[in-house]
DNA sequence: CCTACCGATCGGTAGG
DNA sequence: CCTACCGATCGGTAGG
C-alpha cells in the first residue's frame, strides 16, 4: 500500500545524474542520457524535477547543508582548537569516502547553476569557509597552530582531499581508516608548533 | 617583414580557450564563445585548429610535458628525497601561479579528450604520479620521510594545491613567496619523521 | 577570413 | 509515463 515509488525514482534519477554529473560534467551530460540511466524516456524526468539545473541545485545544496550541519556540530564542542581541525578533517574524509559521486558533482559542478542560485551557494560556501578559517586562527592565536597564514592554511586542507573524489572511481585499495590516520596526521603535524 | 601574425593569433585563441575552458568548462564553451573572444567568427578557427578538441588537447599535452621536464630534472639532481620532495612541491607551486588558466584546464578538463588521446593522455599523467610517488617511497625507506602510505602521500601532496587554481582567478592578497613559504613547510613537516 | 548553411542534438513543452 | 514535436544551438564544412 501507500506510494514508495515517486520518493524512490526521484531518489534514483537524483543519484544516477550525480553519478553522470561525475563521469561527464553537467554541461557533457543530455536528460536524454539520464533518461535512459533510469529506463526512461527524457520527458518522463521532467515528471520529477522542473529542469536540468533543478537536479543540480539539489545536488550542491544538500551537500552544502551537511557540510554546515558538520561544522556546526565541531563548533559546539567544548575541545581545543586542535580537536575542532581534526573533527573537521575527519568530517571531509568521511563526506568524501560516504556519499563520493554526489560530493564531486557538489565541488566540480556548481558553477553551472544560474542566478539566483549561484549566488546563494556561493554565500554559503564562503560563510563555511570563514567559520572553518576562524577555527584555524583560534589555534594560531592559542599558540596550538603554528604561525601559517590560515587562509592559505584552510583552503591547502580543503583540496588536500579532493583526490579522494577522483581515486575513490578506480579501485580502492586502502581502507578508510588508514586514510583518516595518514591524511590527518599529516595535516595535523603539518599544522603543529 | 616576415608572418608574425599567423602564430599570435593561434597562441591568442588558445589562451582564450584556456580561460574560457577554464571559466566555464570545455563542454559549455561553444565555438562561437571563442571566436566573439578573438574577434573571429567561428568558422575561421578552423583555420587556426583542426576541431575544438584539437585545442584541449594542445593544452593538456603541453602541460603534461611541462610536468614531465620539471620532474626529469628533479630526478637528475643529486640531492636527498627531502630536497627533491620539496622541489617538486615548488615546480606545482610554480606551475599554478604562473599559468593558472591553462594549468586549470589541464586539470579539469582532461576527460573530455576522445580516443586515443585520453588514453595516451592517462598513460603520461599515471607515468608522472609513479615517479613522483617513488621519490616518496625513497624518502620514507631512507629514513628521511615518516612511514605513511606513500600513495596517499602523493594524492594529498597534488591536490593540496588545487585551490591555487579557483583560487587564482580573483583578486589574490597573497605573494608568492608566503604561498611557497607556507604550504612546503605545511607538507614537509607533515611528512617528516 | 567571411557568409551561408548542414545534420545532429540540446532542454523543454503539449497533450493525452 | 509516453509520443510527438518545438526553437535554439551545437561542431563543423563548402565555397569563395
Amino acid at each position: 500500500m501507500a506510494t514508495p515509488e515517486p520518493k524512490n525514482k526521484r531518489t534514483e534519477i537524483r543519484e544516477a545524474a550525480a553519478r553522470l554529473f561525475r563521469d561527464k560534467g553537467y554541461a557533457a551530460t543530455s536528460m536524454r542520457d539520464l533518461a535512459r540511466a533510469v529506463d526512461l524516456k527524457a520527458a518522463s524526468l521532467y515528471n520529477h524535477f522542473e529542469s536540468k539545473e533543478d537536479i543540480l541545485r539539489q545536488i550542491c545544496f544538500d551537500n552544502a547543508h551537511r557540510f554546515l550541519e558538520g561544522l556546526q556540530e565541531v563548533e559546539r564542542g567544548t575541545g581545543s582548537a586542535t580537536e575542532k581541525l581534526r573533527a573537521l578533517i575527519s568530517l571531509h574524509i568521511q563526506m568524501a569516502t560516504e556519499d563520493v559521486t554526489s560530493i564531486t558533482a557538489f565541488n566540480d559542478e556548481w558553477r553551472h547553476l544560474n542566478e539566483p542560485y549561484l549566488s546563494e551557494f556561493k554565500t554559503i560556501r564562503r560563510d563555511y569557509e570563514h567559520r572553518f578559517q576562524a577555527i584555524i586562527e583560534d589555534g594560531v592565536r592559542r599558540g596550538e597552530l603554528c604561525s601559517i597564514d590560515p587562509h592559505i592554511a584552510t583552503y591547502t586542507i580543503f583540496s588536500s582531499m579532493r583526490w579522494l573524489y577522483d581515486w575513490y572511481k578506480s579501485g580502492r585499495r586502502i581502507s578508510t581508516d588508514d586514510l583518516q590516520r595518514d591524511i590527518s596526521s599529516l595535516l595535523m603535524k603539518g599544522l603543529s608548533v
